[in-house]
Formats: structure tokens, sequence, C-alpha cells
RNA sequence: GCCUCGUUAGCUCAGCUGGAUAGAGCAUCCGCCUUCUAAGCGGACGGUCAGGGGUUCGAGUCCCUUACGGGGUACCA
């Protein structure tokens, strides 16, 4: 495709010359797509040519069309509408690009000139306190799809998850356990370890709240009384033994992190989401302590009065920021700087990317900066894919309220759907059962992560169930069942004992809806480009749904297997199983697997 | 207050470095299954691109401004 462009603009540069004796200025040398309403495949635009040559848009591209049709041998016609000149390419051609494209196999890692060779990314990166939600699938499916993505364009890619396992939050579960446990487990409970512990910080806000009124009634103030209220207190208790290493405190700790870490190896198992490495906030919390003495001998911090250490980033446009405080303990950012030097020293990243909700933008940026004024060299390397909240119809989703959509309930019912629209279409007989669980799997799984990433991750976006479990139009399932339909051509060829030559110089024409399709296979490596550097899987999705939509039309317009014409039978052989394998490492790239019926 | 992001069809979203009559899906309505999967295809309806200025051959896109909304601005994470 590109090849196409260049030559078609080498051209326009040669014909200019000839035509009218000037060269066209590099900026003015572009071409887009022609728009469908016209004919053509691409257009130049002529306006900005005017001044220069002291014609009409018009004339200009009369000129250079004809001289074109005449003298470049991939045009084969063209018109004229205002300023916009469209060329229409030969046949040929685009037989031409379909072979340059069927050279490589559709999974073929696609260069990227100056993309970057290693890369880490960082994500999901869980609380242990809480089941994880809605936004944290959001967070997973981008991470998994932009890792996989990168992967594309040859990259060495680390998947890493930083496991937030200590901390109040953690204590607070763990202090209502203790409290109103009784030795529950997982097991005795018959409920996942990660929503067990869920459990148990629900009831620790319920009873916390319950002492914050008792202490309002006595005529304490409410701030105080949140400060004040025993279940509080007891919980910074629990933290500092947890930080003194209290056998019994870091005992119960282990337990029932372990009993989190079991439910969310299966959440993770059931959404096809994966790590290389894990990193747990209790091992590297107190690394970032050494970056700051550093800071400190280097004398890019400086410490107050107080003893608490700080970075003045007021020159870079942001404030001065704590990063240790006075009495030594570390804050939030104290573990960033810990975290990603042990990243650099174990995987050495020219890019590292932190999927991180947009909350978050301005800690990022403190933390580039702050690694900066250290002058260390992966700085530059950070890169955080900063992606919107997910909003319910009935607003924010917030933990306390009890408003936020558990990912494993979620994940349940979208299959369920699934497997309701599958039965109701009724065409399955043949698979087995466990076949069919895979199917609706797949199914309400490729719906769910079609429908979180086609968005913009930049983007806040609003969750709709009904239209998450959708499987007409602009859905993965749509995709999904695309593929099915090469793979249904597929299988009926091999049945009819057709094995496909393709023999392009027997082709004489070609029907437009195989001109359209060849143009979206073609365009399929710039796609991942730049989706690779955008860090957006939105434009792979996309993609996806524009190369289903081209086939489709094809599929209804031309026949396949019927074709007499054995050159053309071939030729849309060839072009569908392309298409059927484009699609599937497409939608790999997002983590969408594909059936091969439905 | 300051910083930052957003506002496109009834709803959910596309719209690349400014380019043609602003595109999809859903919803509503109308067609198409005795030939390869109708989870499909075609068509209709639907827009003062939040408002106002500016830059230019040309602005949804760039600049300024107003309104509304989100987020941030903690010795929380």
């Amino acid at each position: 495709m590109q090849q196409l462009e260049q030559a078609l603009k080498t051209a326009l540069q040669t014909a200019a010359q000839a035509v009218f004796g000037v060269e066209i200025p590099a900026a003015s040398l572009v071409l887009q797509p022609t728009r469908k309403d016209f004919a053509g495949s691409f257009t130049f635009v002529t306006f900005p040519l005017t001044k220069t040559l002291g014609k009409g848009p018009e004339q200009i591209g009369q000129a250079l069309g004809e001289w074109l049709k005449a003298s470049e041998p991939r045009v084969s016609g063209y018109n004229v509408v205002k300023g916009f000149l469209n060329l229409e390419i030969t046949d040929a051609e685009w037989l031409n690009l379909l072979q340059t494209v069927l050279a490589q196999p559709a999974g073929a890692p696609v260069a990227v000139p100056g993309s970057p060779q290693r890369v880490i990314v960082e994500y999901s990166s869980p609380n242990t306190n809480k089941p994880l939600h809605l936004g944290h699938l959001r967070n997973n499916f981008l991470g998994y799809a932009v890792a996989e993505i990168i992967k594309a364009t040859g990259a060495h890619v680390t998947k890493a998850n930083l496991v937030n396992d200590r901390g109040i939050h953690i204590c607070k579960s763990m202090l209502a356990y203790q409290r109103f446990g009784h030795g529950e487990t997982p097991t005795s409970a018959g409920i996942k370890g990660d929503h067990l512990i869920g459990k148990y910080y629900v009831l620790f806000d319920k009873h916390y709240r319950e002492e914050i009124k008792q202490l309002e009634a006595e005529g304490v103030a409410t701030d105080v009384a949140k400060k004040q209220a025993p279940l509080m207190t007891a919980a910074q208790e629990m933290l500092q033994q947890w930080e003194a290493g209290d056998e019994e405190v870091v005992g119960l700790w282990r337990t029932m992190n372990g009993w989190v870490y079991e439910g969310f190896d299966e959440t993770y198992k059931t959404i096809g989401v994966d790590f290389d490495k894990f990193y747990y906030e209790s091992d590297t919390y107190l690394l970032g302590k050494a970056r700051v003495e550093e800071g400190l001998e280097k004398g890019v911090f400086f410490t107050k009065e107080n003893g608490s250490v700080w970075v003045d980033l007021q020159a870079e446009g942001l404030d001065e920021k704590l990063l240790l405080r006075a009495d030594g303990t570390s804050v939030y950012i104290t573990q960033d700087l810990g975290t990603a030097e042990l990243k650099y020293e174990q995987f050495g990243y020219d890019s590292s990317i932190y999927v991180i909700g947009d909350e978050q933008n301005y800690h990022m940026q403190v933390l580039q900066a702050t690694l900066q004024k250290l002058g260390k060299p992966y700085a530059e390397a950070i890169h955080h894919l900063s992606y919107g909240m997910v909003d319910l119809p009935s607003g924010k989703m917030k933990s306390r309220e009890g408003t936020v959509v558990d990912a494993d309930e979620l994940v349940r019912e979208v299959v369920e759907a699934a497997k309701a629209a599958t039965l109701e279409k009724g065409k399955t007989e043949g698979l087995s059962d466990s076949e069919l669980e895979q199917l609706y799997h797949m199914l309400g799984l490729g719906a769910l992560k079609y429908y979180l990433l086609k968005v913009d991750p930049k983007k806040r976006m609003l969750f709709n169930p009904a239209e998450s479990v959708s499987l007409e139009g602009d859905t993965g399932p749509f995709i999904q069942y695309s593929y099915t339909r090469t793979a249904s051509i597929g299988r009926k060829a091999n049945e009819m004992g057709i094995s496909p030559k393709l023999d392009v110089t027997a082709i004489d024409e070609l029907h437009a809806s195989e001109r359209d399709l060849i143009q979206e296979l073609a365009r399929y490596g710039s796609v991942v480009g730049s989706a690779a550097q955008t860090m957006s899987p939105a434009i792979i999705a996309q993609y996806c749904y524009e190369l289903a939509k081209a086939y489709n039309r094809m599929f209804v317009q031309v026949p396949f297997l019927s074709e007499p014409d054995e050159a053309k039978r071939n030729l849309r052989l060839a072009l569908s199983a392309r298409v059927g394998e484009q699609l599937k490492t497409a939608l790999g790239l997002l983590g969408i697997q594909v059936p091969e019926r439905m």
C-alpha cells in the first residue's frame, strides 16, 4: 500500500514537472483515500498549487490527470471535481498489491521504523482487598491488547502486574476478618477468595461507619470521629504491626492475600489475560527510599525543617512534591521511583508503559519529571496509557455505594447472553457440549472485550449493559461471525476438493467489492503501526470492523464456490482465506478468539 | 482559585498531520433467505459538530473566549 502511494506521489511530481515545469512542495504532496461517493481510489488536492501556478484548481487537476492517465501505467483513469483529482487504479495494480500482501503470512511482524524494541507494559495492578470490577476490566483488556499490538511490531514485550498488596486498605479487611470471620475460608464459605476478602472489606466499612455515627451522637466532630473510631485506630495499629513484621499479623496477611490471588488467577484465566512478571508492593515499597537518598546527594531534592523530603518541579510547570514523610515512611510516589528503577535493571526497556486511569495524569507527570531530575536514562521511556473511567447509565461507579459492576458476575452474564442468542439461532447442531461451552465463552467475552476496546482509551465511556452483550452491528460477535463465514467457505472448498491456485494473469477484471477488500487487506500494516504508536487498541477494533464489513459486502455480491470462471473463483477463495487469517490475528491482538462455527 | 481533559444524529461512538455534500452502529421504518452461515446485505429517517469571535482559498479539526461537565491540585493510594 505504501509503495503504491509512494509510486503515485512520484508520478505526480513527474507530472507537475512535465506539465508545468514546477516542483510540488512536499507539504502539498498528500494523497488521501477517495471518498466513497466518487470514482477512484486516491485523491490529490490541487488547491494548494493554485497560488504557485496561477491557474485554477480544476485546470490543474485536468492537466495532471491527463498526463498520469497517459504516462503512468498504474493509473487507469481520473476525474476532477473542483480542486480534487481522483485517480483510478488499474486492476493489474490491485492484483499486484494483493500479491505483495499474500507474500507475507497474516501473522508476520509488522516493522515500524523507529519503534521501541524492548517494552514493558504494566497493567491490571489490583489492590488485594476486593474483587475486580468493570473498571479493572477496561484496564486489563487495554493492557493485554497494547502489549500484543506492540509485540506485533516485532518488539520484545514484557507484561507486568504490580500488585498493591500492602497498606491500610488490606488491614481493614484483615481486621474485619479477625473480628467477624470465625475462621471462615473460601472453601468453607464456598466463595472465591477475592470475593470473600471483599466481603470483609465491606463489613469493615459498615461497622466503621456505625462507630462514626455513634461518636457523632456523643458530640464528636465528624473529621475527628473518622480518625478516632476504634476500628480505624485498630487498623492503623495493625499496619504498624505489619511493617514491624509481627508474626501473627504477617501470617494472616499471607493467608488472606493467598486467597485473593487464587481468586484473581481464576478471573485472569477466564478473561484471558496473562503476565510475564509479578511485582508486589510489599517487596518494592522500600526501594524508592534509595532513590530519594540519591536525589538528596545529587542536590536535586531538598529537606524541609521537619525532615520531610521534597522535589521542586515548579520549573517544569508542576508543584513542590513530597517524596518522603517527616517520619521517614514512604508515600505513593516513593515506591514508584523504586519500581521504575527495578524494572529498568531487570528489563532494560526503551519504553515502559503504565496502564493507569486518567485521574493519575498529574501523578505520572510528577513521576517522569522526578526521574528526569535524577538524570535517569529511562525517564524519557515512560509512557502513561491514560484511560478514562467507565460510567454506568446510573452514573459513576462507587464501591462504597455498592454501584460497582463485579467483573466475575459480568463475565457470567455476557456468556449467558451469548448462549441464549446462540441457542435461538439454532445453527450449532453437531457441536459437543464442551465445544458449545467454549463457543459461548468466546462470543460472550468477544462481545465484552470489543465493547470496551472499540472506544478510544483516553475517553471516558459509558457502559450500557444491553449494548455490551449485543451481537449485531459494530460488535465482536459480528466480526467473529464474519470469520466463521470465511471458515465455512474454506471447509466447503476443501470438501469439494478445490485447492485454489491463484493466477492473477488470468483475471481481466475485478469486482468493485474485490478492489475494496484488497485495499482493506493492504492497510493492515499501517493500522498496526499507528495502533502501536498511539497505544490505542480502538484502531485495531475499527479495522477489524471495516475489514469484516468489506468481506460481507463481497460475500453477498459475488459467488465464491459456484463462480464458473476458475481464475475468479480462486481469487475469491484466496481473498476469503486471507480475510479469515487477518481477522483472526487482528482480533487476537485484542485478546478475542474466533470460533470455526457459530 | 489554579492546572488539565472533554462537549459531533434520539442513544453509543468514528472523524489521520485543516480539504469535497460531517461518517458508523443502535433505535424507528422499508426491502432481500429453494445457491457459499440473514449474528448478514441494501435503502429511508435523523446534524446550526455546545455558543461566540478569529486565522485562510478552505475549520468538526488550529488560536482566543464563554457556558456546561469530568479529573487533578493531600505527610491518601
